[in-house]
This record gives structure tokens, C-alpha cells and sequence, in this order.
DNA sequence: AATGTTTTTTAGATCGATCTAATTTTTAGA
DNA sequence: TCTAAAAATTAGATCGATCTAAAAAACATT
């Protein structure tokens, strides 16, 4: 009995080797072939293609990748992948990605440095062609350096990794802060809040130069009880504001981290029976799609996911074909839109 | 010269063999203590991990994958990542596959069938273990029968696939709506829309189902021009509702597909100069968080997406386990959430 | 000390594609 | 027709882990 051919082995995955064995060619020849070489013939090509076809033949990455040292897969992270502005981001990503046959294995890593530490880990594992990430804030030099070690070329999103020399693409966030502070002081905002962020962000870093800058070129003093720091969720936007409504000289306008945290201020707001646009003046950071719909409608330091990340698998693609060119950092300029939370009717 | 030993050889990456050898035990030995085996002693174990420590050995998955004929990895298709429903559910499934140790591919579909087909061959390729697909509308059941040839495993979230018996996760959709028309005939709707989705989408068909019935069981006739599909988005509701407002016998209430389409209506309301909530009702289905954030506060029927995840993840463990085991449709109860956007004040 | 068990370790084959370094075939040129 | 060059094809080694089946070591039992 146990001599016999073994009649229940339900289905032999179909390899190169069933195709090659198919259509008449080696293996070689049939690999060739599937990487789209111009080394064979038309006619074979058509050969092996049509054997693939008939048998139903599926690529097996995992041999391709252990082979080549190459999965034409690339690692994304992103911190939040809740916050419109990262949903966003990715699917650009993917999509220009997807477009040219890399797939992408995404991670949320909740700013949660192990996570991301074992991520970066997995995706050398993975052999990943690359990665784009957008550091968690607290993010060390050795965390990313060790990606050099591996040769696995990197772009940094959105967020910088201090004392390191990486691929960059990001929005002009000190830009970004000095139109927010000019359009508040321009319709009579004196006393202007920065609410929100974790200090360790390098963006916050840049939102906040950009506001006490301006402040001071415009003869305000900067004064550090009206800078709080908060999660970066609603929940954080809607603590810190009450926080700032409780100082003996409470602010009459905030700039907000970001649309999440500026959408928690208005509710924080509300719940003091503060009306935003009315008696206090908001702005936010990203205009997401929300913002528009909010009411009062949010004011908003746009900058557009979509380029970004059109712009960082561009240059994360580059990098992968090119490891020696030298480092780029993207930075693009925001646009201030303008709505109904600002207004500051005396 | 080329006789010599290649000096410039930067680093050859740290292999079992290389860990093998420091730790003075086979491959086979450093490769059972990789895997956490019991067959081997504790103190080469350590011995091994102490090597692998030392030399910076990192797993190589590709290899491993490629023997096993499994990669620990399991494939995520969502049809939209910017609704916060998937985002939630999103994080929720990599939370729980991660703590497994095991990792998440990612996809976002856009409901486009051509990108989910591709999807699921990449995942053949990458030996993913499973698969936990939210599949688009239209889904072929050809499209998920390959699945079996392939012989992996699947379970489908939020929506189905007719004609197939494939393990699920959702929500009781025929008690959501049934709930929302009962609580809007309540408070005085007679005329109550169904708006928004696609028409092939099982999620909808199974609201349209709760909708008409619970009409019917009240004396209701079904209208057809009530029921509107739309693209799943904002912008979709937006159109949807204007479309309805046309009508010469309009309604005073819908029911939206979810959360996301009924804010676009609540936008197309308003640019009607309607005021949702006041002299128009709407109730949204997912309670996103945005749901409490607008004005007015959006009445929605709740699916909570953590628990779908968890749920989905768990039973997806489960069958990778024990392909055999019978097939689990689970399917968790809504609540419905009352907010500020049904009011109907005559 | 001899034997049987259990525990621990291992050699060698293997997964399925790609790479290298040829070889074979075709085309071009004289 | 012959040779050189170009185009097309291929055999065999290889990537790095896991699996199988068996051997070696450690431990009991008589």
C-alpha cells in the first residue's frame, strides 16, 4: 500500500520548472521570461507565457527574494494611520507603488518606539528594497543608522530623525506656522496659543519656531504658558484647550498641532461654552477633509498628502535604483485656507 | 590583483550558519532555537541566543518562507482606508496579529476589482497564511473559489460573497436599520430615504433589507425613488441628497449607507439651506468618532470595528490552525446611537 | 557493565526562483 | 562557404532557513 504513488498529495504547487517542462525551454529561460527580458525570442516568450497561463502558474516571491536579495516589496510606517492626513498618505503611496509592481507592507506603529523598532527589524527580514517611514517621535540615531548597516535604503516623511543625514520629504512647516500667526494677528488676535503635539516631534519642533518667530517679529513677546504640549488625538486637543481656558490670562486664538487635536480644541471649547470662530479663533494643521465639514468650518495649514507621498515613493524609488545619489530632502510649501474658526468678532 | 580576496566585500549579511558556528552547534540546532523549540537544552539555548546577540543576526524570512511554505504573514484588504471605519479596523487586526508575531500586508482596494485580484495572486506568491479581505462589491465568486485551490485561508469582514461559504465577520445589518427606521417613525418620519452605497455591496443589500422590512411591518409602502445608491464618499452623499430634495414628494429622513456618505448629505442638506437635524433627520451607520464631532452630533447605528478586527483576527488564527475546522460566521449586534441629527420638529 | 529510554543534536536534502558563466543558435560580413 | 559577432538559450550553483530521519549523548534500570 504505502509503496503506491501517493494518490492524496491534493495538488503540487506549479513551479518554473512545471512551466519550463511545459513550454520546452530551462528554467532559465523560462525565468527570463517572467522578468520581461529582452534576452529571449518573441516566439519563446509567447510559449511561456501561454504554459504559464494553462497551468495557472503563480509567481513565488519567497524564492525570487531569497534568491535575488530582493522582495520588490517596501516598508511603510506611518504613526497613526487613523489621522486622515496618514490615510491619505498612504493610499498615494500604494498607489504609485502598485504602478510599478512593488508591493508595500504597511505598519502602524501607534508611536510606539518598540513596534517601530521590530518593524524596521521584520523588514530587513523581509528583505524589503526600502522603506518609508515616518519616525515615531524619540526616534535615536542608532535606530536609523542601523538601517545603513543593512543597506536599506530609507525616506523620512513628514518627520526628521535628529543628526542623521536621510532622504526627506516633508512640508515647510515654519512656513506653514508664520502664515497662521499673521492671519490671526491681521484680524486682531493679540494673545496666540500653540496647542498640542508631543514635544519630541521635529514637525512640532518646526510649527513651534515658526509661531514664536513670527511672535516676536511682530513684537510679541513669547510667552511659554500659552505652548502646551498633548496626545495627538482629539482627546488631547480637547484637554489641552480647557487647559489654556484656566490661565489668569487665557489666549483668544490657538494654533493647533494638527486638524485631529484642532478638531478636539473646538469641542473643548464648546464644552465651555466657548463658541470657536465667535469668541476664540482656531486653526489647524493638514486640512483633511474634515475641516471643511466641521462647523464652524476649520481654518487649516494645508499640505497636500497626496504630493507627499507621490514625492517620497518617487524619491525612495530613485533611491532603491540609485543608493549613491546624493541626499535629497523635498520640502513643500503649504497653503493657509481660510474658514470660519479664526473669526474674532470684538 | 583579482586573486586577491575581495576586500571591498562591505559585509556579508549573518546567517543561522554564521550564529551555528560562534554558538559551536548545527544549523539545524541554532534553527530549532529560532523557533522556540523545547527539544533543545537550555543551555545552548542560550548559548545560541547569546551568538545571535552578539553577531546581529537577523531572521531571514525569505529563506524561511520559501522552505516552510509559510511566510508568518498574513494579507489585509480594505476597500477604503480614509473611512476611519477601516482605519479602526485596520489597527485593531495588526494589534492582534502582531502580538502573534505575525505580520500584516496591507492593501487598499478602492473597490477596484482588478487591484483585489492582484492582491490576492501577490499573496499566493508571498505564502501569506491567510487572508482577511473586506472584498469589493462585485466580487466574483470564481475570485474567491481560487482561494481554496490555493488553499488559503480567508475570512471575509463586512461583507459577503454570494455563493460561497467562507468564514465571516460582520454586523447584524438588517437589526441596524431596522432600529433606525423604528426610531425615526417614532419621532413622527413617515417618509424616511435610504441613501447611498453601491448597489452590489451585500453590506447594503443587507440595510435595504432591514429598511424595507421594518417599513413594511409598519404599514409602510417601500418607495423605490427613496433609495438612492451613491459612491461610497462624501461627495456621493452630497449628490444623493440633493437628488431626493428634488423629488415633488421629498422625504423628511434618511437613513444613510454609512457615516461617511451621511456627512456629504448633511453638507448637501445645508447647501440646500436645510438644517439637518431640524427640519430634516439622518442617521448614519459605522459611529465613526467624526460622527460626535459634527453639527449637528450625527445619530449613527454602531459597529464598533475593534471588536470586528479582534473578532476577525482571532477566528483567521483559528483556521489557519485547523484548515477543517467548520465554517464561523459571527456576526456582532449594533446599537444605535442617538444624537442630534434626527430631530423633526413640526 | 549491559541494556533500554529519553533527550539532545545533527547531516544532508530541500523549497523555487535567480545568477553566473558558459554553450548553442542565428545573423552578418567577407 | 567560412568566420566573427550578436542573439538566444542553458546547466549548475546558489540564496538561508527548515525538514526528515537518524545518530549521539545522557539518563535509568536491571
Amino acid at each position: 500500500m504505502s509503496n503506491q504513488p501517493k494518490k492524496n498529495v491534493s495538488k503540487k504547487r506549479i513551479t518554473l520548472i512545471d512551466v519550463a517542462k511545459d513550454a520546452e525551454v530551462s528554467r532559465a529561460t523560462a525565468s527570463l521570461v517572467l522578468r520581461g527580458s529582452s534576452l529571449v525570442s518573441s516566439a519563446t516568450r509567447d510559449r511561456v507565457h501561454a504554459s504559464m497561463k494553462k497551468l495557472g502558474y503563480v509567481y513565488n516571491r519567497a524564492a525570487a527574494s531569497l534568491r535575488a536579495q530582493s522582495s520588490h516589496a517596501i516598508g511603510l510606517a506611518v504613526t497613526d494611520i487613523t489621522n486622515p492626513f496618514f490615510a491619505e498618505l498612504v493610499i498615494s503611496i500604494e498607489a504609485r507603488m502598485d504602478e510599478k509592481n512593488y508591493s508595500v507592507l504597511m505598519m502602524n506603529t501607534s508611536e510606539d518606539l518598540d513596534k517601530q523598532e521590530r518593524f524596521l527589524q521584520s523588514m530587513h527580514g523581509y528583505q524589503a528594497d526600502g522603506l518609508l517611514l515616518c519616525p515615531a517621535p524619540g526616534t535615536s540615531q542608532d535606530t536609523i543608522e542601523q538601517l545603513k548597516l543593512w543597506q536599506l535604503p530609507c525616506v523620512l516623511i513628514a518627520r526628521h530623525v535628529p543628526d542623521t543625514d536621510y532622504d526627506y520629504v516633508g512640508a515647510d512647516n515654519i512656513a506653514g506656522t508664520t502664515m497662521a500667526v499673521e492671519h490671526l494677528l491681521s484680524i486682531g488676535h493679540q494673545r496666540i496659543a500653540f496647542l498640542g503635539g508631543s514635544a519630541q516631534s521635529s514637525a512640532r519642533q518646526e510649527r513651534l519656531t515658526g509661531y514664536k518667530k513670527t511672535l516676536q517679529g511682530n513684537n510679541i513677546e513669547f510667552d511659554p504658558s500659552l505652548t502646551v504640549e498633548s496626545p495627538v488625538s482629539r482627546d488631547g486637543g480637547f484637554a489641552a484647550v480647557k487647559e489654556l481656558l484656566q490661565l489668569s490670562a487665557p489666549p483668544t486664538a490657538a494654533i493647533c498641532y494638527n486638524d485631529v487635536v484642532a478638531f478636539g480644541a473646538m469641542l473643548g471649547l464648546q464644552s465651555e461654552s466657548r463658541q470657536p470662530g465667535v469668541d476664540f479663533g482656531i486653526v489647524g494643521f493638514d486640512n483633511i477633509a474634515d475641516a471643511a465639514l466641521v462647523r464652524p468650518a476649520l481654518s487649516s495649514i494645508s499640505i497636500p498628502p497626496a504630493q507627499i507621498g507621490e514625492a517620497a515613493a518617487r524619491l525612495l524609488l530613485a533611491r532603491i535604483g540609485d543608493p549613491a545619489m546624493p541626499v535629497q530632502r523635498i520640502i513643500l510649501q503649504p497653503e493657509l485656507v481660510i474658514r470660519n474658526s479664526c473669526g474674532f468678532h470684538r
